[in-house]
DNA sequence: TAACGAAATGACAACGTTGTCATTTCGTTA
DNA sequence: TAACGAAATGACAACGTTGTCATTTCGTTA
């Protein structure tokens, strides 16, 4: 057989390869039932013998929309995987797509910017996944007409946000250890630019206070273990440390392997807390309790509302996605 | 101001109230030097009036393209996130977005139904990242029209396939070991449907066998380190074992902690090293030599090779992208 | 000022679909 | 078999761009 070299199969050498009317080969594809099944086996041949496939453009250009939701990835992190496993799984069976961009390394983009971009690409709906605070955060207005879902655990004034609940996360770890007794609670943090870090500082301070008790100086870390660590060592000299909530967990692990470098024992001398809940994969037999967060849901959620908010652009939500305690053994009981 | 209900703003609404031809607004965005300054202020000043914004669709008909490059995900995995974001940042340098779509959740999709329903969306070339096997590896064929590279450690008949060189990172660990004086090597795998992990093991094998020596047989883990502590709770009680390349890092880890909870020393008693170099994430001051892959180049190599091939999408060809061996102290030298 | 060529602008068709409305075909009833 | 209504099919326009070719405007030279 002689290779054809037309550029594209329409619908047009469908039909009249078929026999049949153009508009006939497009009942085919969308509405099958009001088309004999004779005729309807002649297309499908034809379709199959021409290797059709429908033109998007086209299609899209007719219908006035994509049936893709954009998402903008100002800042690809390791929970991000997770958040786009679930944006990914929910726009499938929504029967959507996404259409990706990323702000590029070391390139400052503002919101406008980015829906600037995303707006003259094939979406229906927008995401931006924003993990730091950006410069027009406040006064960004997105486009009227397409629906547009931050997520980020700040407020918005006109668009729609999803988050982790990061600070409840962190009352909710500083509340565990009050409970249990402990009469304060010790803070490293992540990097300081990270909006995550700062919420989880929010949220200890804030649980702190709730019960009258001053926050102690926090301590500074980097996220990763060796920071932590640093921090431990710090913290093995204070006396008065019986709680550390670490704002991740390798750093919770590298403050609890100072503070057994130190001679102090976890949890009997000192109890600490981590978040993400991820040290048990590199860690055998860990004893970390941690706030775990749930970063797939948070996306499913994130594309539910874009989608539930395509017909009315404007409308307004703030969704926060609660975090989860995973108790292990790391937190003694002062109690009794 | 009364708010303006009309749908869609056109070229033609813009014409109209720059008073100019369609065409001359068609000009002003693609190619703003042959339009005088004087017309090409006002067509300016009334798109920002009426909040122009170019139709997609209508653009992507009329050219023939659409600027995006599709990427199936298969597979969601730790290294998926550098390797999107090297996509990513590759894309955006190339002026392409990503149309993104993704196997659910055992829901099992082969290549040839992920091509199909590509190929319906907005994509000029597309990607499948597969680090598991399908069921019609083999017999998959392309669209002829639409450039499509396979990230996946097997070579494809007709498809480009780039593929971190895993085999070749596993060896290069393996000769280190013989290198420094060792007389063997034991392997701690990972999943076994993971192709990464078959890879690995392949290499290690291969190396020993170059050597004339006998491979071991390989301990089955599942990439967590309470696997890997496992099989070093095993390890130790060999005479014999000196040296031990785990399939990552986490069970480098577990295999490096059962070490010591039988008294044994990492690296006097017993060599160790591991793959992805991310344990100096969560362990402070982490001694773990480990070899790593560079997934973001990975990404990046991909999509230009999509890019380089869409005038050509039958073309094909194969990438390795090598990884680097990062040395710490884990591997003790038995020489001299 | 007339004549000319280059620069700027415009009219019209086309990309490949789907919606609207008209026409044809079919099966059923009298 | 004729008449009828429902089911199946088709003709044509339109979605909003860009390419082709024609026309108008402008600046320069004689």
């Amino acid at each position: 057989m002689a290779t054809m070299d037309k550029k594209n199969v329409s619908m047009n050498d469908v039909a009249v390869a078929a026999g049949v009317s153009l508009k006939t080969v497009s009942r085919v594809i969308n509405e099958p039932d009001s088309v004999r099944e004779s005729t309807r086996d002649k297309v499908h041949s034809a379709m199959e013998a021409l290797g059709f496939r429908t033109n998007f453009a086209a299609r899209s250009l007719k219908l006035g929309r994509y049936g893709c939701i954009g998402v903008v990835l100002f800042h690809l992190s390791g929970g991000a995987v997770d958040m786009i496993d679930g944006i990914a799984d929910a726009a499938e069976e929504r029967g959507f797509a996404l259409t990706m961009i990323k702000k590029r390394a070391g390139e400052k983009m503002t919101l406008a910017e980015a829906a600037r971009r995303m707006s003259q690409l094939p979406v229906d709906g927008m995401i931006f996944n924003l993990r730091q605070m950006v410069d027009d955060f406040d006064t960004f207005e997105a486009p009227k007409d397409l629906k547009t879902v931050i997520i980020t655990p700040m407020e918005h004034p006109t668009c729609s946000t999803v988050s982790d609940d990061q600070e409840g996360g962190a009352r909710m770890a500083c509340e565990y250890f009050l409970n249990h007794g402990h009469k304060n609670v010790y803070f490293v943090s992540g990097k300081q630019e990270s909006l995550s870090s700062q919420c989880r500082m929010k949220g200890w301070r804030a649980a702190l206070e709730a019960r009258g008790i001053e926050p102690p100086e926090p301590l500074q870390g980097d996220w990763n273990a060796d920071s932590g660590y640093a921090a431990g060592l710090v913290l093995a000299d204070k006396p008065d440390c019986t709680a550390v909530l670490a704002a991740n967990d390798c750093m919770a692990n590298g403050v609890m392997m100072a503070l057994r470098d130190k001679g102090l024992s976890v949890p009997d001398d000192v109890s600490v807390i981590g978040f993400d809940d991820e040290l048990y994969k590199t860690i055998p037999n860990s004893i970390l309790t941690s706030v775990k967060f749930r970063h797939r849901e948070l996306g499913i959620r994130a594309l539910n509302e874009v989608v539930a908010g395509l017909e009315a652009p404007s409308s307004r939500s703030r969704t926060l996605v609660s975090g989860v305690l995973v108790e292990r053994s790391s937190v003694k009981d002062l109690r009794a």
